[in-house]
RNA sequence: GGGCAGAUACCAAAGUGGCCAACUGGGGCUGACUGUAACUCAGCUGUCUUUCGACUUCGGAGGUUCGAAUCCUUCUCUGCCCA
């Protein structure tokens, strides 16, 4: 993998960027759509590609280890051959789950042990055991594995979850080192800044993992519970310490508000289930504002879905008919959804890079702010 | 014409003397969702009120009772059966 920093905003830490991977380039900033199980939810790649206009997007290494696991994804020459998605893919390690499944899992120096939401059988996950599987699943960019601390965690518990989320990374990136691609093109491995919401603890994280020297860096642990505010200045103590000719991915994240704070703050790559999340359960994100799909009052509003919308189904289908489909639970409500609220993010980091390059970022990112939290 | 069963909130359906403004489901309304255990979850859904609470309800009318959705009388309507 190989960035090239190309523009660098004059009033603000906002810049554009190349990525190239041997699947291709990607344009930063950019939002990459989630596709835990090797599909973006509601959206045929076909309409990602041409609608959605997605340049990468997300596997999910604990949900493709356990569906449909190693061996299938290995027969199938990876998961690019298998999913027929011929972009770039970056994969989560499963240090995600670490959060999310905490009900299910032990943690300990060696790893975690899962307990499958599927089955309830138990699997032990490490630094190593996740390189291996990402390796099989044949990510472009993969991912360390880490602890995804909660934001309301005291110090002290940050503090040792950061430890051993570097210790996690030393192993992570030694198993990465002698290891090689299982496939014919090349891979790359991406530290995970953690630290929750304490700056001495997140300028320790950052400078260990600037120091493993690695093709691109992550900034996880935020919007997990901690006030946007805060995560805007943990975003900025991060991005002083990690390099500046290297791509900075914040995880999960997130509104369309909070991308853009972030990439004023030299963020260079996002990922988020709100999009899809959200959209399939009703939300739309618009240049305007957002918008309930299921409220009464569109009921007979027969403007378009979203008049300024980048995707045929914004002109094609009026609001009426979309929540006439969301009212009557139809399938094709959460694609149309999806749909829109992806080609919208994409649109979004898009107009943002343009606006990088046209020398206008922060007048325009502080009009969009305004109009982009706005409820309609 | 006779017999039997039934009528409860938007719909369906519990409740058979006080713990009932009334279980539950559906529908409706509103909200939540940030590296996806999520086509999911939560709240509200008689009227007034921010809350406390107050008031009016269980086909209609009348009655029994300290007290009725629940018991009695009668009327209306619905379903089934017999002529």
């Amino acid at each position: 993998m190989e960035f090239t920093l190309q523009h660098t905003d004059k009033n603000s830490n906002a810049r554009t960027g190349l990525i190239k991977t041997d699947h291709g380039e990607i344009k930063t900033p950019i939002f990459m759509p989630v596709g835990t199980v090797g599909s973006v939810k509601g959206v045929h790649f076909k309409e990602l590609k041409e609608e959605v206009k997605a340049q990468i997007i997300l596997g999910n290494t604990y949900h493709l280890y356990l569906r449909p696991g190693i061996e299938i994804l290995e027969q199938a020459g990876g998961l690019h051959k298998f999913n027929s998605w011929d972009k770039p893919i970056l994969t989560d390690s499963g240090g995600f789950q670490v959060f999310s499944l905490s009900n299910t899992r032990k943690m300990h120096e060696e790893g975690v042990t899962f307990r499958s939401h599927i089955d309830g059988s138990k699997h032990l996950f490490t630094p190593e055991k996740t390189v291996e599987i990402q390796r099989s699943i044949g990510a472009d960019i993969m991912m360390a594995f880490d602890e995804c601390t909660p934001g309301t965690a005291d110090y002290n518990y940050a503090k040792k979850s950061m430890e051993l989320t570097h210790r996690w990374l030393d192993r992570g990136i030694k198993r990465f080192d002698e290891t090689e691609s299982k496939y014919n093109f090349s891979q790359t491995f991406f530290p995970i800044v953690q630290g929750c919401v304490y700056e001495d603890l997140r300028k320790q994280s950052a400078e260990f993992a600037a120091s493993k020297n690695r093709e691109g860096y992550a900034i996880g642990g935020l919007a997990v519970g901690e006030p946007a505010e805060v995560m805007y200045e943990m975003i900025v103590i991060v991005n002083e310490i990690l390099p500046k000719d290297k791509p900075r991915y914040l995880m999960g994240v997130g509104t369309p508000v909070n991308i853009l704070e972030a990439i004023e703050r030299g963020v260079d790559m996002f990922d988020c289930v709100m999009p899809t999340r959200n959209g399939r359960n009703g939300m739309l994100f618009t240049s305007e504002g957002i918008l309930n799909m299921k409220n009464e009052k569109w009921k007979n509003d027969f403007s378009p879905i979203d008049i300024n919308g980048t995707a045929s189904v914004d002109l094609i289908h009026t609001k009426a008919y979309l929540r006439h489909l969301f009212v009557s639970q139809e399938l094709l409500a959460m694609q149309i959804a999806s749909i829109h609220n992806l080609a919208f993010y994409l649109e979004l980091v898009r107009q943002a890079r343009h606006h990088i390059e046209l020398g206008d970022f922060s007048v325009w990112k502080k009009e969009m702010v305004v109009k982009l939290a706005r409820r309609l």
